[in-house]
DNA sequence: CGAAAATGTGGCATCGATGCCACATTTGGG
DNA sequence: CCCAAATGTGGCATCGATGCCACATTTTCG
């Protein structure tokens, strides 16, 4: 490219930029006849300004229509206002939930939301995290993958809440629903209908969510002398289809009289095979899931669940993160449980006589 | 304060911000042997910079750490990678599909998604494109409660994407389904079957959502000849409890054989009054829906729906708001509709004899 | 072989807001 | 009535990356 092409270029490019330059603190401070400084401390930062120049100032940037640059500010000051939500699948009513209890809780402390799916993939989980540096977020909300997510966060100084599990040792704060006490309270409701061969559809135990729900499961029969057996226990992966086809074998190899499903993914598995094999529920058996998700009243009949208040759960974790971040909180790590709610709905009921 | 006491209070001040000092390009260029600018045009920029030196760069910036400001990078070039994206009510599953179909393509495109709620408020709407301005965004995608709202923000040049309705004629692009095309082929269907007096349940028909649906549903009725009674349009709020009121209402004072939903929420309340009414549903009453949404193909009968492709329309709004982003685009405001699809299940049956 | 072009890298100013200090002005007390 | 404390505002450097230019070095070609 000859010099001349090159200038032509240079020109473009800055001829492209200034599409609407905007006013700055500087531009406020001549309209209003103060310093950038004073500006800067009238309108948002905690620094003192007469009551007088604060309206000057207000008023003069109302006027020519300045915007506050965040960039510029977060740059300066070393923080930012967006905090980073990392969760697996936004399509699953259970983390847009979530993530919409963040959101209103973020917003209402006028907090912005970065959201991030990562599909439940370690690479992408790292990825987001990398991002969420570079953003110089103040902190994290996470529904891990890998423990190796919050530790580089916290290593970098960021602020992390772990939101519905736990991974090994992780540090970091955490929020979630008591899983044990509400697989307990379910499994002995149906133990109280007079279920002793319960199904239990589950996809891993390696977390929190997961262990706590099987070691709910557990107590209730320990709790009630019943017998627990082994093989009641269908593993299965993350995903309907193959809950269901775990559903088909469970049914086809035991004769369970209720099943309970750990999650509401693998209910919609569950719920699909007893649908294609004409079984009456609960009249022929029970089903019953934990978290409870809207189509889960809607369905005839409707299911028995164990509500996590995934909404709250959310805004938990966005207060936790924020009080945090404003060193509110003493060192020690924090672990939330939230309190789940059993909703006794239409199927689940007495078993079967056999 | 003595001079020594002020001294001591700053060097306090200033140790309170460094928790972990973060490596920046002027670390890594001292840990490569080369400038800053080479470090940032070796990294990041488009320009130049030798293979050998790009490598030596890289591996410095590997080995002390370093994470790009993004905070920095955005001032300096006023520009930003973040996007702001700006829905109703992410609990509703329209809503958490456009969100996920936006962030997919974002993600891949290396952009972030911020994410906000305007829980349909106009204040709150308003609120949030002031923040989105304040963070320098280059474009919004958003689902407009008021026209006001895209109109700002191109005011102040940022680049916006309307999905899912047009207002007035506000301008900007828009990314909707095909209402017209859809309604009417739902509508079809049902004539197709023999009904005659089919009511439609509707929310509003100010947006192109609400009148688009409608008009499709009056053509339908035109091209079939037959007429079309007005009061089977049932207005109502948007809002599943109202929508079963209004249900009740139709049915009572109506003799429809059919019903037609203007969206998943309505859609709910009708349901809600049909299983109430324990009607035989295709048998006594057909049921249909615009907006397929997951619980529709689980409850019993499954309801017969438009599609309108929730995940690839956000993912359109994307890759359409990236390319006017980089310029890619003349500039005609574009107008996408994305073409439903009718999926037909048991709800809707032959219209009863009478 | 020497001048011109191409190539690769460094220097410096800058994006916009703010933290910290200095300093001018007002207030209060002896 | 004067000096010290309190009060309010301005000046200046700075956060970290990058755009633009200059310049040293290498390459090209008449």
């Amino acid at each position: 490219m000859s010099p001349r092409g090159q200038q032509a270029a240079r020109a473009v490019q800055q001829t492209v930029q200034p599409s609407v330059r905007r006013p700055t603190v500087q531009d406020v401070a001549r309209e209003a006849g103060v310093s950038p400084s004073t500006v800067s401390r009238a309108l948002h930062t905690r620094g003192y300004a007469s009551p007088d120049v604060r309206a000057r100032v207000r008023a003069a940037a109302e006027r020519i229509g300045y915007v506050l640059d965040h960039n510029a500010r977060n740059l300066r000051s070393r923080t930012s206002t967006s905090i980073g939500v990392l969760i697996s699948d936004l399509r699953n009513p259970f983390y847009a939930d979530l993530a919409a209890g963040i959101e209103e809780e973020l917003r209402a402390a006028e907090y912005q939301m970065v959201l991030v799916n990562d599909n439940g993939d370690p690479a992408e989980e790292m990825r987001a995290a990398e991002t969420l540096l570079a953003m110089r977020v103040p902190g994290v909300i996470v529904t891990p993958v890998t423990a190796k997510c919050p530790r580089v966060l916290q290593e970098n100084g960021v602020h992390v809440v772990c939101a519905d599990r736990e991974l090994g040792r992780s540090n970091g704060d955490v929020v979630m629903s008591d899983n044990k006490a509400g697989a307990r309270e379910l499994t002995d409701h149906l133990i109280a209908l007079g279920h002793t061969r319960i199904g239990l559809l589950i996809d891993e135990t390696k977390w929190s969510t997961g262990a706590g729900r099987l070691a709910g499961f557990r107590a209730a029969h320990l709790d009630n002398f019943v017998d627990l057996d082994e093989d009641l226990i269908a593993y299965t992966s993350f995903d309907a289809d193959a809950a269901r086809e775990t559903t088909r074998k469970l049914l086809n190899e035991h004769d369970v009289t209720a099943i309970i499903s750990a999650n509401n993914v693998l209910a919609q598995g569950a719920l699909a095979e007893l649908k294609d094999r004409r079984l009456k529920v609960p009249r022929q058996l029970s089903l019953a899931a934990y978290d409870d998700v809207p189509w889960m009243s809607l369905v005839q009949p409707a299911l028995t669940t164990v509500d996590q208040h995934t909404v709250e759960l959310g805004r938990s974790c966005a207060r936790l993160l924020l009080a945090r971040i404003r060193g509110e909180l003493p060192a020690k790590r924090r672990i939330v449980r939230v309190a789940p709610r059993l909703i006794v709905r239409g199927s689940t009921g007495p078993a079967p006589r056999g």
